[in-house]
RNA sequence: GGGGCUGUGGGGUAGCUUGGUAUCCUACGGGCUUUGGGAGCCUGAGACGGCCGUUCAAAUCGGCCCAGCCCCA
């Protein structure tokens, strides 16, 4: 199955393969996951951690449920969700008195604590972050990891005494998502959404969008500004030094489980599934040819290998009875980034076959001293997938001068910055517009749609 | 939001028009031989989405439900 032919069925079967997740769960949109698949999502999980814990985010977990009463405070928030969440109705039998909102996101649960936590000053920034399930009732299509009723969710949430303190929030973020989207071999795009599309309730928004091989982008994350509108509606309000009582400003910044589905989506092959070697649950896979008469000797080396590179390296060994070329297959659907091959001709060199899931390049390696080459092969691994896939997207950037113009990949065009205009694009083009550059790009000639001077660069593409 | 299509072992399918014994591939269990790219032979187990109806008899006909897919807005 060729990706770029039918990327739709590519797509499914190569998660089904690399057994990620199971679909066949009888809910639309809510699939299983497995262990493998899983594992690669603690990964992922365990690399959100690090980089938040490491800027001073601390880790909490709310409730499922959300009041109706507390939901609905905040009415731009309310409008964008109500036809989308899925309410609880009922305990037991008996119809509740306050129906209960499963949290499609996690604001209106969260802000009314924050109201109790926030007195003074001296309690901000208050930094905090989640990663839980939360539900939102799709009726389009869905697709694994990209569209789902239940998204495995982060969400960090912060409140700042000013609007300058969260600005700056606002920029640590885009320096954490820098660090986390090398680790997961995904570049992106940072757009100011329009202000008809941004977040509910933020005063702006700003996503990350990546390329998928169908030519349509992928937002792999999104950061809103939200000032002080929804303080204002919870009560976040704190004491200032001289004594005034002031409103928090709050940031969110959210991602989810749609970083796996960009990673399956962008590096995969027709073998199946490349992970980073940062994301992958194992690094090097070890396979040990047997041979008849010598299997004692051979699986004796290998397991020996296994125990001295298993400190320092995510290291499995296969020793299934099964032949060689069918473990061969089964680990290159999983995307392990390395394999090493242990038979009777390398235990007589005193070597081994190293393979390259990325290339299938083969090279004979000593044993001696194997860790330190293979943990230097995975970091050459992971820029190298960062920088072809980085590639693929900037070459997809395409500058149009006529709304007929546009094509697969990402659209580049001159705007004069009225809404109208930005709601044109869209209506006739039939693509999303993903908004401005938010690393300014210097805008040039004229208004794609109305011909006037163009103040902005607008980019548009077919989205997921 | 509107319209159309499809549900058969774990996965993929034939059979449905014209009602009667469910096909093949793959995956799976056991055994032996194998092992540097999806092994071979023997053997075993496994299915008509659900409910109701028509009928001597339903995978096949009808109704409702559930699930999945596609197109348009």
């Amino acid at each position: 199955m060729r990706k770029e032919e039918d990327f739709s069925e590519w797509y499914g079967s190569v998660i089904e393969k690399a057994e990620l997740r199971d679909k066949r769960y009888p809910i639309k949109g809510m699939d299983v996951w497995l262990p493998y698949g899983w594992a690669v999502m603690k990964r992922i999980d365990q690399a959100w951690r690090e980089e938040f814990d490491a800027t001073g985010h601390r880790e909490v977990n709310f409730p499922l449920l959300i009041p109706e009463t507390e939901f609905k405070k905040e009415a731009d928030h309310v409008k964008g969700f109500e036809s989308d969440v899925y309410w609880v109705t009922h305990g037991g039998l008996n119809p509740l008195d306050v129906k209960l909102v499963l949290r499609p996101t996690s604001e209106t649960a969260m802000y009314p604590m924050f109201a109790l936590w926030i007195r003074s000053h001296a309690d901000l920034p208050l930094k905090l972050y989640q990663i839980v399930s939360t539900f939102r009732y799709e009726t389009k299509m869905t697709r694994t990891f990209l569209r789902v009723r239940e998204i495995h969710f982060f969400e960090a949430h912060t409140a700042h005494a000013t609007f300058e303190d969260a600005e700056q929030q606002v920029q640590e973020d885009l320096q954490i998502h820098e660090r986390l989207m090398r680790r997961f071999c995904l570049p992106y795009l940072t757009s100011k959404r329009p202000d008809w599309d941004k977040f509910p309730g933020a005063s702006y928004s700003l996503g990350a969008d990546t390329l998928l091989p169908s030519g349509r982008t992928l937002q792999i994350a999104t950061f809103h500004q939200y000032r002080d509108n929804f303080s204002k509606v919870y009560d976040v309000k704190y004491e200032d030094p001289s004594g005034e009582h002031r409103y928090a400003h709050q940031t969110t910044d959210g991602m989810s489980e749609r970083i796996v589905g960009a990673i399956v989506a962008v590096h995969g092959d027709e073998k199946g599934i490349v992970l980073p070697p940062e994301v992958a649950p194992v690094q090097v896979v070890i396979v040990p040819i047997l041979e008849k008469g010598r299997q004692e000797d051979i699986s004796r080396a290998a397991r020996e290998l296994f125990q001295s590179l298993q400190s320092q390296l995510r290291v499995h060994i296969d020793e299934r009875d099964l032949r060689p070329g069918e473990k061969f297959y089964h680990w290159e659907a999983r995307g392990v980034p390395l394999r090493v091959e242990l038979g009777p001709k390398d235990l007589a060199k005193g070597e081994v076959v190293v393979v390259q899931r990325t290339n299938g390049e083969k090279r004979s390696l000593a044993v001696l001293g194997l860790a330190a080459r293979l943990k230097s092969m995975l970091e050459l691994i992971q820029v190298e997938m960062f920088a072809r896939a980085e590639k693929a997207m900037k070459d997809s950037v395409t500058a149009i001068a006529r709304l007929e113009d546009t094509r697969d990949g990402i659209n580049k065009m001159s705007w004069c910055g009225r809404e109208e205009c930005g709601l044109a694009v869209g209506e006739r083009t039939g693509m999303n517009v993903l908004g401005t550059p938010y690393y300014r790009e210097a805008a040039s000639g004229k208004c794609i749609v109305c011909g006037e001077p163009a103040k902005d660069v607008l980019y548009a593409a077919k989205a997921y």
